[in-house]
DNA sequence: TAGATTGTTAATCGATTAACAATC
DNA sequence: TAGATTGTTAATCGATTAACAATC
């Protein structure tokens, strides 16, 4: 199993081969990829070996073939659902960015404690209370949520999210989850984040 | 200097104690803390230790004495403006979240390229064009920014902002900024987040 | 004093970096 | 072949964990 910062960088390189517009055929050496990802050179041919995928040490990497590969191991086999816990300002404005941005990857369904909010269709997505977070979430085989809720009702969503089978979890909230072992969370608070940024920002 | 992580955590031990309203004043032992933020008890002593606060072996950590010196570390002296550049989805959603949340860290400028959404007031908070950077960021003392534009358009930001004297910066656009040494970024990709979540959820 | 906790050092772990032999 | 690059191993670095002497 490949841990999470090989996986960002193997994103990293993935999006920097579709964004280098000028070549998208041809071959790539490790020391273009780690200009073009920001990391060093022995790095990428690390990380290119992680995946299995090798290359020439006359031709470099193939840019197709290594795109497939990556694609291989990034991309869900099938199209996968993500549901969004939380209506508030947040959500809604990651559901508004987030939309058709990545097709295999989509927001499938919306859940909320607000009885104004629930039942409804907001952007193109359909809106239920939390309550049938057990019902609604297995039906679509969701494994994937984001937590956009309060503080103080994100480990209550956290709990029924896990127990109706959500493997992995983006929390905004402003706190730690309690979860158990497995499940793979990664935690996005912005008071957090800019507290600490504003403390580096102090030094110097 | 202390490092990032250590900083991240000493924010959540001040969370922690805030939030256990069971005991606000009175001790508290390194093994309790450590439950509270879910860390080790060593490491909660190490980290108390770096910002040169100490207990006693009897009767562990004063909580009051302990916050005041976290507030000394974490908080900014005088009250710190922030700004964001993008009033879009995603800073839309982050303005509206943020604003009144933390009284001494607030966004008190909005930057965007849209001539419709420059000049105008958007929830108590005046924005201007991204031209306007060099001069209302300097005069503003502003050493803080979120960036919440295209990617396209990020690189470009990033260089006025911190032209303009900014020295740490959350990135929600969907690159790597190029910056000089001395500058503070995190990354907070959406996309990227959910396709790394997305990548580990399908194991086990 | 006895004992639990603190401060601090040593051991461990993991990831990154540097070095180099293998390769086309 | 000569040479630059790859695959892979060794060295380095840093952070975390474990251990323990000092302390009240």
């Amino acid at each position: 199993m490949i841990n999470p910062k090989v996986i960002e960088r193997l994103i990293l390189y993935r999006r920097s081969l579709l964004m280098d517009g000028e070549a998208r055929s041809g071959q790539i050496y490790s020391h273009e990829m780690a200009v073009l990802a920001g990391v060093s050179a022995p790095q990428v041919r690390r990380d290119v070996m992680a995946i299995g995928y090798s290359g020439s040490p006359i031709t470099g990497y193939d840019r197709q073939a290594l795109l497939r590969a990556l694609g291989e191991m990034i991309d869900p086999p099938e199209p996968e659902s993500v549901a969004l816990v939380g209506v508030g300002d947040i959500g809604r404005g990651i559901l508004h960015y987030f939309q058709g941005r990545r097709p295999r990857l989509a927001i499938a369904a919306l859940f909320d404690k607000d009885p104004d909010k629930v039942n409804r269709v907001i952007h193109g997505c359909r809106s239920y209370p939390v309550e049938e977070i057990a019902r609604v979430v297995p039906s679509l085989k969701i494994r994937v949520a984001i937590i956009s809720v309060p503080g103080f009702a994100a480990q209550d969503v956290a709990d029924r999210l896990v127990n109706a089978g959500v493997r992995g979890i983006l929390n905004y909230a402003p706190i730690r989850l309690k979860l158990p072992e497995g499940i793979y969370i990664e935690n996005r608070d912005v008071i957090l984040s800019l507290e600490k940024i504003a403390y580096f920002a102090r030094q110097t």
